[in-house]
DNA sequence: AATGAATGAGAATTCATTCAT
DNA sequence: AATGAATGAATTCTCATTCAT
């Protein structure tokens, strides 16, 4: 049952070790050494470097990105609504800062295209989700979304000795509880 | 009335132009073709391409970012302080969003040096003004200066359609001013 | 039938062409050339410069100047074992002339590393072999092996309208003789 | 009193240090720095890098290596006529050791003139200098010229732990008259 | 006489990608 | 399906030398 997939599958792994280390920058002898494979075989399967990128970037947005911000959003409480999303993004983007740090890098410099341009895609669903949440009401949900999406990009782009992951429980709810807090200010 | 300093700054205003929209992956080549002037010339001017980013950069930031961050924090009323910060900041961050694009982004990659890397200076100033303000109040200063720098990351890094300095007089007050009260809440 | 080993092959050749004439200076580019091969190929198969030099000059040092030495110190009679290997020494040598020349020069500056550092691999050679011939005997071999080193560089780097190879056999042997002769005188 | 000569002879000093070092590798830069002239100074005074470099050396030949092979070749005793030369040689030769090598080695990549082309100039003058002592005598003084080079050469070429000019009077006596006898011996 | 400024020509090395097997 | 071999195009950087002052 070996090969096939098997050496796809090496090559998935590798890529994204490279390139998480190294952003697109990172080149393919690299990465078909770390899959321990040959560099052609990368071509073989994935025609061009962007593409091998792209196809890694979509399988871990997909799998360790899933937002969960409009299953949230139909909860009437906004406050909990609000820590509920912080909280949750807060630690998955922790849990996952080199590759955060990297997709923002290539982002800023317009390497990205839509579908997994992050800073873009957590914008907007973090809109989606107030707009959805805040319906009928008359909330400057632009304003919402980016507050949020600042107090995200605080965590990863600003030195940061405790990564909020490695917070204990009462730490994280005081912490998130703040921004929740500065949050409805803006309401 | 040619020469001399002449080539020198053709080449830093070229240097500008082209690491502004590449970053370090630049090349020389095109530095000095932007430039208009052999390519050596860098080498002998500049040595490598990295001291060329670095002298390229600094020059930037001392004329263009110079924060009064201290001056401010002199300021007694707090909100006023936050308020001229936060005004300051976005309306210097704004008008120069290419740029700074450019060094979050090489700084996420950690390509930079500590005496160029923006975010570091960003909170590190903030954070100084900050404990300079509140001398020997409780305040939660690190969180006060992340949060800041998280309003002004979201300006940046999140897709934005209205750039805070095109603003006009009142948007800039409204806007500033909910995030001034937004950042009193975590005091 | 082609390929594979080919072009490895024409590389060496045209490498071993090149860098005997010109040395270290030789560019990869006139190897390539030489070779008729695309400059990368060689850095693919060698990686450096340096190392297709050292690959190339090890390669022939093996096979041209593989010394009998320590064979010939067997032998009983000095006088005889002199001469075998004053005469085996200078036909080796003579034959190679420029490639010899080239690497006495850069060993002279100092740019070879021990394995391919044929001044020293000659007279670490000849003294193993004397002090094998002479065991117990006291005899200076130290000197003796210089003595024999610089009867061979006479013939190398001192102008010389006869090498040694091109003597008829009466010439050889008298020369040699004479040699040998004024060597025992030493012992 | 500066100036003029001043310089000139920075630069001659400076250049026989740099090529001593490294050959006609050496770069114009390093022996301007070296000089602590600029670079340009150097064209102005010697128009290339080749005739510095035959400018400096032919200096350092005439002052240092004015051979008196000639004077000693009146001498009757031919004993005493070679352990003189011997001497005389091997000192010199021996306290010039790096630009001896340097010279040598740019010799056998053929990158010398005859007027500065150390190798043959030995040669040459031995032979003149033996020609003259043997006049009418039927002495094979090639040979003989080829074998002092040897001798001259071993001491330069090969490794060499004990150099002719640091050892004391007795070991140079005993080692020169070796040679002497085994000199001897060719006539 | 001396120099700061500038450069054309090359040097080693790297990279994404194609070809032949 | 997988790979060893090969490459054109760049990239950083160096060097001897000329120009203008």
């Amino acid at each position: 049952m070996k090969g096939l997939r098997d050496k796809t599958d090496q090559i998935l792994k590798a890529a994204v070790t490279v390139f998480v280390k190294k952003g697109l920058q990172a080149t393919t002898q690299e990465i078909a050494k770390e899959a321990d494979v040959a560099e052609v075989t990368l071509y073989r399967k994935f025609a061009t470097k962007q593409n091998l990128f792209i196809t890694v970037i979509k399988h871990v947005l997909e799998n360790q990105f899933n937002s969960h911000v409009m299953k949230l959003a139909n909860e009437g409480n906004t406050e909990y609504f609000f820590k509920s999303i912080i909280e949750n993004r807060l630690e998955v983007l922790s849990k996952n800062t080199p590759l955060v740090k990297m997709l923002i890098s290539e982002s800023l410099m317009g390497n990205l295209t839509e579908e997994i341009d992050l800073p873009n895609i957590i914008f907007t669903s973090l809109k989606h989700g107030l707009d959805h949440h805040f319906d009928e009401e008359d909330v400057n949900t632009e304003l919402c979304a980016r507050q949020l999406g600042g107090i995200f990009l605080s965590h990863i782009v600003l030195p940061n000795q405790h990564p909020f992951h490695t917070l204990d429980r009462m730490e994280k709810d005081k912490l998130v509880e703040k921004y929740a807090k500065s949050l409805k200010v803006l309401i």
